[in-house]
DNA sequence: AAAGAAGTTGACTAATTAACTCGGGATTAA
DNA sequence: TTAATCCCGAGTTAATTAGTCAACTTCTTT
């Protein structure tokens, strides 16, 4: 039950977005180097952030990356959701999400599946209710400086 | 961010050994069949709940596994920790615990501690939340009726 | 005492996934 | 045109997971 480097890193180099957005789209050699990063590891993942529409690109000389929202509308689960997939703990979680659907045979999955369901439900909270903003205002407020 | 394999087996077959609690001991090959788990999986989960004291175990004939403690004692974050090991999503959160601890060198692993740090403590709160007797109760109050 | 049922254990292997690399291509500012 | 930058599919390596094997120990029943 860890969350992986994909998610990590998606995450990391996203405050980074978010610490400078408003001074012009971020290049990514920048942030690899910042955050030590492979640069062609850290191309995948903002291929796929890219595509989920969390982030925009500028191509060429001057390029870069930028949010492609304000950082408060962003929440860290949809990050995580972008490159991590559906958080489900269990694959019974998968599919068909109505509240009481009852998809699996065997005994103990359903016995067992409130838990897993609260318990996607407790995580999907915490991680919607954390925005990017909320991310680096804690931060600014504890040292008072930026990087 | 899923469950091994071995979490939810280890859940589920403790969940057998609630339903079968002050009948005796069950015997692992049952479990297995039941549940549809490969018996010598089974034995490497149950040799680590033994050893983490969450069940006990009765050799020879007639023998099998019996919870260590009444259902109501065990809460599935015991289980999900023995055989998953401590719940920490990012390795930044192993090892000292203090709560301020700063431990990483990097910006934004400091920056996102706090998600990660939150998020744990809310997983441990539902987990730490749920007996096995609560999953057991639960169920009979549904269906009405026993395994 | 013997047989058979059941747990105990370490080592081994196959399969899957995660993490990263390679190599090239397309776009744009200076 | 050149250097900086994003774009992207395919391949490789390392780690982890899931499961297997084989032999051993202990206990109960007869």
């Amino acid at each position: 039950m860890k969350l992986t480097a994909k998610g990590e890193y998606a995450v990391r180099a996203m405050v980074r977005l978010a610490l400078h957005y408003q001074e012009g789209p971020l290049p990514l050699p920048e942030i690899a180097r910042k955050e030590k990063i492979s640069l062609q590891f850290l191309e995948q993942i903002f291929l796929i952030l890219r595509r989920a529409g969390l982030i925009e690109s500028m191509r060429g000389a001057h390029g870069g990356y930028i949010l492609g929202k304000p950082p408060d509308k962003i929440p860290i689960g949809d990050i995580v959701r972008a490159v991590e997939g559906p958080i489900a703990l269990v694959d019974c979680l998968l599919g068909g999400d109505g509240d009481d659907e009852q998809v699996c045979n065997q005994l103990d999955c359903c016995l067992t599946r409130g838990v897993w369901k609260k318990l996607r439900d407790r995580m999907q909270e915490v991680l919607d209710d954390i925005t990017l903003l909320g991310i680096i205002t804690a931060d600014k407020k504890n040292k008072g400086e930026e990087f």
